[in-house]
DNA sequence: AAATTAAGTGTTAATTTGACATTAATTTTG
DNA sequence: CAAAATTAATGTCAAATTAACACTTAATTT
């Protein structure tokens, strides 16, 4: 049976906020938009989503066609469908995606002129694509307050001086990196390796990686106006 | 011009998952579906995102259609666009609303047949719609250990142990009245009136109101891993 | 008037935070 | 090759916050 018939339609479309930090700043990738309208005006990546595949299994594909990168930390972070936002409606669901950038650098995909902007000047965007960074920029604060997506931006080693230069730019604030590093290390969420980075500093700072099962964990665990054992899932 | 032509369409509904609470527990408002397929089943209220109007407002408008009430708390949880989730391929954009539920009761719409059930005693929902409640519970777990939005819950008027069972039964855990009180008001979140409920107890509880100014600056204000002092937006 | 109930205030020890000083491991420079 | 420079890492301590628990208070019921 076919139901539904007399329902609207709309063209779907997913956009993907890519983010990525070179060890000093947020950068965000953008590139040169392939088809009319707007044709080879900076703007986000992005795609209609096919009858066969959900929104976000869209935004993978899209999101993989550019950078050949599969399993990206990836998030929803807004619906963007006000009638006017495009010459046609189009109803988009923006995601941003998380990238350590160092790896990533030269696998850039030859069909897209893609290209790494800072994040704070970037050129102008098409419609509101600029809008959709805000509200993911806001989802990424307010996401990394609550649990530490911030180390998808970040290689498989890091130093605990590269974290916290990454949350400075991220809240746009100074850390004291003694206290900051104290509350890091008591989290457990680290392990230390046996390695040092030389890159940086004279002294070298060590590297560590992530512990997956406290980074499981970590998950729910900063509840306001509640225990901290109180947490159930 | 007529741009992306060749683009497939496909049908954007919204659902919407309304909870309420009884002073004593979570509910959630149901609806007997009125069209096919899956008539007459217990569903979350849902509809078709018109051509003129964006996700967001269909799923205010239904709302409006079902409560007659507007501008109440709501906020997308979650799309769901799996391609074999109902008959047809259909997109359901997911917004979870809070309703105080006590105002409420009374004006429930004629035209629909709608019943409040215990959130964790409802009835089986066709397609994926409990899925929808699991992550519209996830998100308000979340999103209320940031942000006071249980509040939205209570009546204007509330005592400190009708917020704190709310929490109870949000979180499903068992608070020591004592000390959250005292963390709830020392947040300066809370104005006393000079009035007591008398519904509940002997002694009677006095009730307190929203000190709107400080409920919106609360917002963004419990960063993880960050001195409390750097929010900056 | 005494018992009962739940609200609300107090007390204290343990933990966490924030501010700041110091030590340590390197490399560069003179 | 020693001294200076640089940044990492550890240490200290007072102040603030939290968690656990005892007690007082206001009102109703018996």
């Amino acid at each position: 049976m076919d139901f539904y018939k007399n329902e609207p339609q709309t063209l779907l479309a997913v956009d993907c906020v890519i983010l990525g930090f070179n060890g000093e700043s947020l950068e965000i990738l953008l590139v040169k938009r392939g088809i009319a309208p707007e044709r080879n005006k900076w703007s986000l990546m992005g795609g209609f989503v096919y009858e066969d595949e959900s929104p976000e299994k869209a935004a993978s594909r899209v999101l993989k066609k550019l950078t050949n990168l599969e399993d990206l930390y990836m998030e929803n972070c807004g619906i963007f469908g006000e009638p006017g936002r495009e010459e046609r409606r189009v109803v988009s669901i923006v995601y941003f995606a998380l990238i350590d950038a160092t790896q990533y650098r030269h696998i850039l995909s030859e069909e897209y002129e893609a290209k790494w902007f800072p994040l704070d000047k970037h050129p102008k965007l098409i419609f509101d694509h600029e809008d959709m960074i805000s509200t993911a920029k806001h989802t990424l604060r307010t996401k990394a307050a609550l649990y530490p997506i911030l180390f998808e931006l970040l290689p498989e080693k890091f130093t605990i001086p590269q974290i916290a230069s990454l949350y400075e730019c991220v809240y746009n604030i100074d850390l004291d990196k003694r206290n900051f590093s104290r509350k890091l290390l008591s989290s457990g969420l680290l392990i230390k390796l046996n390695e040092k980075d030389k890159e940086n500093s004279r002294k070298g700072a060590f590297f560590y990686r992530l512990n997956m099962d406290i980074y499981k964990e970590k998950i729910m665990s900063f509840l306001r106006y509640l225990p901290s054992w109180s947490v159930d899932e």
